[in-house]
DNA sequence: CATCACCAATTTGTCAGACTATTAGAAAGT
DNA sequence: ACTTTCTAATAGTCTGACAAATTGGTGATG
């Protein structure tokens, strides 16, 4: 019999993978869902997990689905697949987690504050120097981009998924503009760090410093080239993001 | 009939992508070949490939090798499926480039000076931070690491596989002692240049710095505690793989 | 004429079951 | 004690079929 039998003729009986997690590929799903079992620790390195035939029918699903979704896990470094040994967590020194889809999985469930300030050291390290160098490197194009972001961030605030999404732009924009497609590809693990304090920041309510004007002050000095100014405004303005959520995270906690 | 029927009876005709790239599994050997003239640009941006049914009969394997392959890429960013639309290439703006597999097919066919050149640059920006933190945060186990590492790289010289290994491996030891997830996950990167570069100036033969000082030196100021000095010692140690690198590529060119 | 709902075709997604290749670990031989 | 050979377990591959999703057109309808 075909499982798809099943699910054509309208069936009420959903399996839990399928359920939970009914929208979007099935590969991609289950994927997701071992992905975050893992960096939850449910299951340790070296640990081997149960093998394609058990999991596929335990899930429910095909055995080409479930390889599908250990293929992605792979390419991701977090699983090694191999005959007669099955497929283990790999170290956790070998993951992928600056992978923008291993970071989501991260914060699908509340990551150590430990790991937050791994990422906002990152940016410490990191913005600054790519500011400096697009204020030496920026195109139009980038300096039209965010601007714009910018806009959109002063009417709609962080309160709106628009602002937010303009927050991440802006960013986005200035490591395109480092000229640096190494220090580029870094963008979406900030953009999660910067998504993360974000949350933090707006579950406390606490302190919400408009952060327009910080924005505009790096924003003006890329802009007019000035190289120095870049990389000290947007370094006070990383400090400052960091302090607000360290802050949301003690009242918390 | 089934193909694997062939080459279980001993055929001697064997495929181009199975002769070429024989060892190994056939999934990974062809996202490998896919990834590679992807980054060359062989397929471009947005591009649709051919759909999943005339792939695998040109290549002669099946439907799931081929899909798995395809999910390995998408993993990495660099393909994107949907139905009806087909597989195309995604933005390079968003290839996962610092995945170390990703990086391997980069310098599978030489890469461009300009991302060796941004490769180092990010050498510059996190490694000596790396350093200072390594300095403060290091533990016994990251020591001896180092140290073990500096003692082969003594004795076996650049020249030898056993050598350059050493290389990786006291890079690696000491973003780990950072005592950063983030920033470790970027050692595989770092490690790519690192390989790079020595790569140029073996075939130049011009320079042969010997590189066990300079390491020596960060060495000893992170075994110490001295974060000012573990900072320097490694800009100026990365700053002089640079300039001999840099030297190295004019004389190619 | 414009707009919206529906239909058809294309492509990926999923399934099922069979067979092969690989290899870790046990067993046998030296 | 060491090496070789076997065995069994597991991932890897193949085939062919059908389901689901999406695009783009086509026709009904205002």
């Amino acid at each position: 019999m075909n499982a798809y039998d099943k699910r054509g003729r309208g069936d009420i009986l959903e399996t839990p993978l399928r359920h939970h997690l009914g929208q979007g590929r099935l590969h991609g799903a289950l994927a997701h869902r071992l992905g975050v079992d893992i960096l939850r620790g449910v299951y340790r390195q070296g640990q081997t997990l149960p093998n394609e035939m058990e999991s596929s029918s335990t899930l429910e699903i095909s055995r080409s689905a479930y390889r599908e979704a250990i293929r992605i896990l792979a390419a991701k470094g977090m699983v090694e697949s191999r005959p007669k040994t099955g497929t283990r967590v790999t170290a956790r020194t070998r993951w992928n987690i600056l992978d923008p889809e291993v970071l989501g999985w991260m914060f699908e469930t509340e990551p150590s504050e430990k790991f937050i300030l791994d990422l906002f050291e990152l940016r410490l390290i990191t913005e600054p120097t790519a500011a400096a160098f697009a204020a030496q490197r920026r195109q139009p194009a980038h300096i039209e981009a965010m601007d714009h972001a910018l806009i959109v961030m002063a009417q709609q605030t962080l309160a709106t998924e628009a602002g937010r999404q303009a927050d991440l732009d802006f960013h986005d924009a200035l490591m395109q503009a480092s000229g640096n497609e190494a220090l580029a590809s870094l963008s979406s693990s900030i953009g999660a760090a910067v998504t993360w304090s974000t949350r933090y920041k707006q579950r406390t309510a606490a302190l919400d410093r408009d952060p327009v004007p910080d924005h505009r002050a790096v924003f003006e000095a890329i802009a007019r080239g000035d190289e120095g100014d870049a990389r000290w405004t947007m370094e006070s303005l990383v400090r400052l993001a960091l302090r607000d959520t360290q802050r949301s995270m003690e009242k918390l906690s």
